[in-house]
DNA sequence: CACTAACATGTAGCATGTTAGTCATGACAG
DNA sequence: CTGTCATGACTAACATGCTACATGTTAGTG
């Protein structure tokens, strides 16, 4: 194996832990920055040159991506990446929905001092993300802002399933971002959710978290349709798995 | 590589596509009949002989395995089997309260001919296992009927993930079946679930799923919480993750 | 006797060789 | 022109060799 690029070895600073850690990342930025087109054929073996390391972390990263649903494996032929359909979304969706609703119910019920600080800290690096047009970071911290909502008394696994989930919506979000709705118009629906769970009212932070996993996810949804040229509507999908 | 034992071949029959899938369903199976004990350490190696094929799809298999939470690897040292905590098993259930709850309300409430039978007919599969004491049986039909009702529309992570779930919970239920619940008990529990979707009535449907999943995750709450010999209450965790 | 350093052992993680399946291409028969 | 079949390129899946590391043990030191 010759010399790794400069990247790979800056992660690997970063992140003692594994090359298939890495791999994992890599998969994911791809995908975010469109250097990954979703259906399209890759194979492993191109991958893992690219990245300058061997097949078997690379093999193990797309496996368990597999699992999650945000990458296809096709035996003998090579793996793909997955644009979920309409229904998908809409079942992606619907489970978001099902989790974070209560949980954030339940954050803000529970709020306490110390996470209010970080809860009001991440909400503005989001707004700053969404100023400066920097959909990387606007993501990120989209995502830890959710995260920590959740994590409450430490739902682990609760927090890990959402990131998945949201992996397989990733490349979406990709061509919507500051389309349909600008980044201040997403960094703003936040507002109410973080607002309610500095008060501690619990039901507030639960229909306003429900309506923003609601605005997003039928946002998707129509985006995916109108890529499909489908004639279904969005109404009766979403009708199909949430209410 | 010598020859494979008849298990193993059985399996494969049944299964003819990958050895990573193999090697999945033997540590759950070995998790299940208690052949793999939580917390002690295994190797790669060792598991890889036993089943005569070659450490790599063993490998993978358990990296798809600690994805799930069911097994944790530890760098240069072996893999085990992880016995969840009682706040694990609280947060799991409060994950399948969410999703199975409103999943059993939109299945009865769409209910159809064919899914009705479907449902009725692996009930009283459920109901003969119990019968003969067929653990192995029972949980399988268990985990079909949940599927099943689920499926509805074609929730297919939802139903992927529910499992998953199961999984974690697989070597607790084990000890504990037949022993606090008959078997016949615990078919009892689905009764009203089956009931209420035939009769197309969402409402009973989400209440009595409800209830039985109550019932199930406060018991091995109960379960766990003796084996630690913690003094917390089933009450206390309970509510700090589901209401 | 306490305490440390060298070493033996066993492992995951990674690299790489091997096998067998899939598909595109094109020759060729009808 | 069309459908069939050989063939070659490419691939995932699997097997196996190698390396660095974590840990328990033992030998050496004060």
């Amino acid at each position: 194996m010759e010399s790794p690029t400069s990247s790979v070895l800056d992660a690997l600073n970063r992140n003692p832990s594994s090359l298939t850690d890495l791999t994992i990342s890599a998969v994911r930025q791809g995908v975010a920055n469109g250097a990954l087109q979703p259906g399209e054929l890759y194979s492993v073996y191109k991958l893992a040159e690219d990245l300058g390391i061997s097949r078997s972390p690379v093999r193990e990263a797309l496996l368990r991506l597999a699992e999650t649903g945000m990458v296809k494996i096709e035996r003998n032929r090579g793996f793909r990446v997955v644009l979920p359909s309409p229904r998908d979304i809409a079942e992606i969706f619907s489970i978001r929905l099902a989790l974070e609703v209560p949980a954030a119910r339940r954050a803000a019920n529970h709020s306490e001092p110390a996470p209010r600080s970080k809860v009001r800290q991440q909400y503005k690096s989001l707004e700053l993300a969404a100023e400066s047009q920097d959909i990387a970071a606007f993501e990120q911290h989209d995502q830890q802002l959710h995260a920590l909502l959740i994590a409450g008394q430490g739902g682990h696994r609760t927090v890990r399933l959402v990131n998945s989930l949201r992996d397989s919506t990733r490349m979406l979000g990709v061509s919507t971002m500051g389309q349909e709705r600008t980044l201040e118009e997403i960094s703003l629906e936040h507002l109410p959710i973080v607002e309610a769970f500095e008060a501690g009212d619990g039901e507030a932070a639960a229909a306003s978290m429900k309506e923003h996993l609601t605005a997003t996810g039928r946002l998707l949804i129509q985006k995916a349709l109108k890529a499909t040229g489908s004639g279904d509507s969005v109404d009766q999908i979403w009708s199909e798995f949430a209410d």
